[in-house]
DNA sequence: TTGCTTTTGAGATTCATTCTCAATAAATAC
DNA sequence: GTATTTATTGAGAATGAATCTCAAAAGCAA
């Protein structure tokens, strides 16, 4: 959380944006919440937590977060945009049960090479990975 | 498109639901237009083809399409869902360039027996893959 | 044909996200 | 410190894709 908030910060910086209270609030929430999470879970967790952001400023902090690598976009679950913590994780692969919704995270150094030959073949640079697979889960199988 | 026909044919019958004058017009659309496509793109080239259709009627049908196995949902863009043809097409990834929206087939053979093998390892059966990276294409990486 | 069920079109509704704009806060100049 | 300028925020309005409603139309069986 030290070195989140000291990039965050650098970032902002670098962007002549300024660490607000707000988007410190938020920066805290996203953080605190575990690995995924969507606009209306850091609204709550911050209420939660007795103090106040507005859902226009947290719409309006995530692009910030994103553009800083602290974050990234992965899924969309029930019509809602879904963002992770980049900073920190390795890479990895969702694999999401459509019975369920559970979200399994998995390995991802090897596919990556592969997919990065592939992105070279076409010249294409890659910035951000999204891999996955619907599919049923362990428990859902039967 | 023969064997789509006939196959969607098959799908509704096994749903008991009718192949009806909107539903045929619809596949008609999704198959002559090329492989990736939101509503908009039907509406727009059934009205072309001075047939009609409404937009509801899209919505209904393209998830029958889907769990016929015709096609899938790939990919957001614009905030719209993309759809793809997926009969008759290898399974492949996306690379979609952030700058101009560009989205780039590639291969995937080889990626797939490495992700189907972590999924084994999750004892996750894969039903569905969504594969893809977002970037820079060629033009866009000057 | 008649009666019954399914499907459709049109427009209303929902809901996540974005936008607007007046009020506030931060930064800088004086 | 105060005044001035600029960036940011909150609240609610607006947008727009997707879904829902319901009366009318189409398909189907007898």
């Amino acid at each position: 959380m030290k070195k989140e908030k000291a990039l965050y910060r650098e970032f902002l910086k670098s962007k002549n944006l300024k660490l607000t209270k707000p988007r410190l609030i938020i920066l805290e929430a996203v953080f605190k919440n575990n690995e995924h999470f969507n606009v209306d879970d850091l609204y709550e967790q911050i209420k939660r937590n007795h103090q106040n952001v507005s859902r226009a400023t947290i719409y309006r902090t995530i692009p910030l977060l994103v553009e800083s690598g602290l974050i990234s976009q992965s899924l969309r679950c029930e019509s809602k945009d879904i963002y992770e913590h980049t900073y920190g994780h390795e890479n990895h692969l969702h694999f999401i049960c459509s019975n369920c919704g559970k979200i399994i995270e998995s390995g991802f150094n090897e596919v990556e090479g592969l997919i990065e030959q592939l992105a070279n073949k076409e010249n294409f640079k890659i910035q951000e990975y999204n891999l996955g697979a619907r599919g049923l889960c362990k428990n859902c199988r039967e």
